[in-house]
DNA sequence: CTGAAAGCGCTTACAG
DNA sequence: CTGAAAGCGCTTACAG
């Protein structure tokens, strides 16, 4: 265990004490801890009082604040949830609807909307979706949505994640980051999104600056036909009056791109590729070097994401920066603004895509 | 958005309604919800009936359970929470107290912890521990730890992690994932922990087996110097009679492990190297490539954690594989005998740490 | 600035 | 197998 050598455990109650001030006393009915009327029998004065200081409330007289202050100290006091959320009515929290949060784009998004929920003043409890099965989708509603929530979050990058945005029950907030915003869609359900048309349309226009006579793609499985990703690298390619190659269809995983890569690896003709995310690029990259095809000098690859380790690949990923952190604090004000129809548009703040060339892009090799 | 162009928002209804059979119907003081006492009267029963359904009573005549099984479908009810925690003295969720849930340990072991909760019943929410300083841990711990709560992981494999740890408010449950499970600590919370030691020692006994003189390390931040990882490579090093060398201090990111990397690369008596986890490895590799000194022809390089991508780094990368998931769920095991002390000892299913040899270590080089 | 009352929506005993 | 009562610990009106 990571305790300095130097403290043993029984240090563990002078800490507490030391830190916080707190006595240990006090075991009453729930859990042991002291309840607002504990609180306010202690100091003096009503429940309602102590409630007023807990909450901020401006009309209370120094001395009495004071006072009650000290009681909470005294009693190490603490508000149980339960009780506050179900006399307000709604509760402060927001849960966040997910696939698997290992996956990168996932995580930093989750990331994002904590910090945001956090920032003001409600918790992050998260909800998986184990598939993408109606059934799974249904019990995971059933499960994780309360009907006094204080809102729902969905990531809705992929068929799971659109099937529950769907089935949240009327009256919960909610509010969604999706692949791509439409007009129609965003009519339905608040929706963020990233640009991940532009994105891919700046990665695919890189590989044909540099001469490749197209580019092929690696996909993700959220990108159905009316993807975004898909949208951008189709339409530089259009653009370009280039061949529009077959899309190959990956997972999220660094083993879906090397199956693709081995694909990609038998056709000599393919010479520039961009992936759907970065751990596909690596995959596709390491199935290229095993059938002797070096990247980038036989093949130029883009990877989607730039998750932190990409900088530091060999030879370091080409790749699209995404704001998935910025793009979760733009849910949750999303969300904040669902909540309450007369607060104001927010203004969304996540960074545009961007480009990052590093060395797996190059003109291909002049024959 | 994924929205499949077949499906325009208005069908949205049709979805809900046709999966679920919900009327959109029914709108009430609390967000637009029925109460328990609405599906009493719609079904013909009292209060308590509908309780003993929802909450899966026996004692409830067949007939009896159909009526109320069809009022909460046609009234679209289903419980709060709060409300349910409250007069139950115990809210149904664990939260996971943790720093940056993007690093993939922590990541992996929440998911594990989730996954565990789930299964039981209990939902799981998260506190963010921003920063090792004792009054951001305090304001952490007044944000998340609800008295009422159904307990607390920590994950204290960092210096935060174990402030938070100490200072969890007594009468709440609690279990912590540690570095290192030692018979002082663990008296004092119950904890849970992988074997790094071993895993360690595997690491640097394989090193040495390979013919290496000895064996430098970088470590992770949560290593100080009673880290079960630091024990591990010491021992194996001290067993074999070699040179213990100064550790280098890494952070979690490639970039600190490429700053080390640096460092290393500038001694030619390094001929191997132990990271403290795989992101390190990779910025350690980079920044070795750099100067000149290859992996593994000149150095070797082991990594720790053995991340889904470790395996398609260029060249692949060895290093031990971590049960993160299967120590989540052991923690959450703990969790529940913590909360129950009269339940027997869960026993720990995680897997043991692994040996994972691939391309990046070799025999030295012959001077 | 302070307080007494009512109620949030459930469940836990206690009866029958 | 079913129900009437009391209560969980707070906050929201409403008074003063």
């Amino acid at each position: 265990m990571a305790l300095p050598p130097s403290l043993t455990p029984g240090d563990r109650l002078n800490i507490i004490i030391g830190v916080t001030g707190r006595a240990t006393t006090g075991s009453r009915k729930n859990a042991g801890s002291a309840s607002i009327s504990d609180v306010a029998g202690s100091a003096g004065v009503s429940l309602m009082t102590v409630s007023r200081v807990i909450n901020g409330h401006p009309r209370v007289s120094e001395e009495t604040r004071r006072r009650v202050l000290a009681a909470i100290r005294k009693l190490n006091y603490r508000p149980i949830r339960a009780a506050r959320d179900l006399s307000r009515g709604r509760s402060r929290s927001v849960t966040v609807m997910t696939s698997n949060t290992t996956l990168y784009g996932r995580a930093a998004l989750l990331q994002g909307i904590e910090e945001a929920a956090r920032y003001a003043g409600l918790h992050t409890d998260i909800g998986i979706l184990e598939s993408p099965r109606p059934s799974a989708v249904e019990a995971a509603i059933e499960r994780s949505c309360d009907p006094a929530s204080g809102g729902v979050i969905v990531i809705a990058f992929d068929l799971a994640g659109v099937r529950a945005l769907r089935a949240i029950p009327a009256g919960i907030p909610v509010a969604a980051a999706v692949e791509i915003n439409n007009v129609k869609d965003s009519r339905a359900y608040p929706t963020a999104a990233l640009d991940d048309r532009a994105a891919a349309f700046a990665a695919t226009q890189h590989l044909l600056d540099l001469g490749h006579r197209t580019v092929h793609h690696v996909s993700i499985p959220s990108s159905t036909n009316a993807s975004a990703r898909l949208q951008g690298w189709r339409a530089a390619l259009r653009e370009a009056r280039a061949r529009i190659p077959e899309v190959i269809a990956g997972g999220w995983t660094p083993q879906s791109g090397y199956e693709a890569g081995q694909r990609l690896a038998a056709d000599r003709q393919v010479t520039a590729v961009l992936c759907g995310n970065d751990d596909l690029a690596l995959g596709v990259i390491h199935a290229l070097r095993q059938a002797g095809r070096a990247v980038p000098d036989s093949v130029s690859v883009v990877g989607f994401d730039d998750v932190p380790s990409a900088a530091f690949y060999a030879p370091p990923l080409t790749t699209v920066r995404l704001d998935f952190v910025g793009l979760g604090h733009d849910c949750f004000a999303l969300l904040q603004h669902a909540a309450d129809p007369d607060s104001i548009m927010p203004e969304f703040n996540a960074a545009a895509p961007k480009l990052v060339v590093r060395e797996t892009t190059r003109p291909p090799r002049r024959p």
